[in-house]
DNA sequence: TGTACATCAGTGAACGCGCGTTCACTGATGTAC
DNA sequence: TGTACATCAGTGAACGCGCGTTCACTGATGTAC
């Protein structure tokens, strides 16, 4: 019976049968396992335990509560989501709109193939007054998008100069929209890369960037 | 006791003390009430029937299970949606470019003001084995945007005709992401309308639309 | 190297809660005569 | 117009469930001597 708990242990080192070892960790790629399954609402912190191995007491020894869990991973989300979008950026490298493009892949990549870690993100509500280090992972993950897009100047069609945060919000709905909108089963995530491809280009046309 | 189960009921006629009259819709406007506030995960059915003031049984008189309900939310709202969205368009009058432009207000003016029904519509993960009366009303409000859409013709800038769903898809993204994208307590609604109109025309621009 | 002990990550039982749903029932309504 | 009755929209108590969280506890670890 013990050993039954320690063959169906998800995720880290086991010292022993005791101590689990690595338990904050365990809980983490539980709870990303469930929120794939389930989203972000129906995650439970007794199921990220028992998927652990441990007993529904164990997390509180890792985490203040079902919340504070929550937070971490959308914390890591976002730590690693700025991270790939910041390595796809290279610093502007060969040059600017490549670059550019560069990043525009990297972030739709991250929302398919972190699907828990982007709905951890931007589904799971988390209060504004919550974690600080979360909100720092946030802002850095805004912060690098928003300073990208401001390199993109252009006018509108009536020929006034396009504020740098119109430019950010636009660019990001477009990526946010290739990532989750769609009915399901639809296209494959080829044709999500492809679609915002294509509404980028069409879009930096229409603002006159063309370097 | 009685008396002050008929002061908080909420919603529809009241024909007598033991039938409530008007129970279906009281439910409906109930669950939109805890929809607005918790969201469609949040929501549940003994409080709907709370809300109308009626025993948590009621609610089986006219709905299979908390998800019809759900479904009727969603159903409503992709009716009312479709409505707001081909009276706005109006047959294209005066002219497609001046109704799309409607068309998109619309679309934004729904998403912010029925945020119950939008939520109910775009977030509530209906099984796609389900009600096929709420199925029917999405296929209209799909059907309604893509036929509008396809009226924009224009090329990519290496000159290949775009192709209807991409000017669907991109266009959907931009009013989605002003509906729904940004930090919480940002920018007031009406900026939400003019950040939607500068991202439609530059994309139009873009795209070649000019009439 | 060996032992006593402080630390603290785990246990497992228990709690109170709100939920979805079922059940036998009750009483208001409206129709047939 | 008055009465018997079928209908069916409600009641309210109960169920089993999974949840978040707390509690006194236990046992593995690693450090001081």
């Amino acid at each position: 019976m013990a050993d039954s708990r320690q063959k169906s242990r998800a995720g880290g080192l086991r010292k022993s049968g005791y101590h689990h070892g690595n338990l904050k960790e365990a809980l983490v790629s539980a709870a990303r396992v469930l929120i794939l399954e389930k989203g972000p609402h129906g995650f439970s912190l007794i199921e990220a335990a028992r998927l652990a191995g441990v007993s529904p007491a164990a997390p509180y020894r890792h985490f203040k509560d079902r919340e504070a869990l929550l937070a971490e991973v959308a914390r890591r989300g976002y730590a690693k989501f700025s991270d790939s979008l910041e390595t796809a950026w290279a610093g502007g490298e060969p040059d600017r709109l490549t670059a550019f493009r560069r990043l525009g892949h990297a972030y739709l990549d991250f929302a398919l193939t972190e699907r828990a870690y982007y709905a951890a993100m931007f589904e799971a509500e988390l209060p504004p007054d919550g974690d600080p280090a979360f909100h720092d992972a946030a802002d850095r993950a805004y912060r690098t998008l928003s300073t990208v897009t401001e390199g993109l100047k252009g006018d509108d069609p009536a020929g006034q100069s396009v504020p740098p945060e119109a430019v950010f919000f636009h660019i990001w709905s477009l990526a946010h929209g290739a990532a989750t909108l769609g009915r399901s089963g639809g296209a494959p995530a080829l044709s999500r890369h492809r679609m915002l491809d294509l509404g980028v280009e069409i879009y930096l046309k229409g603002l006159g960037v063309t370097s």
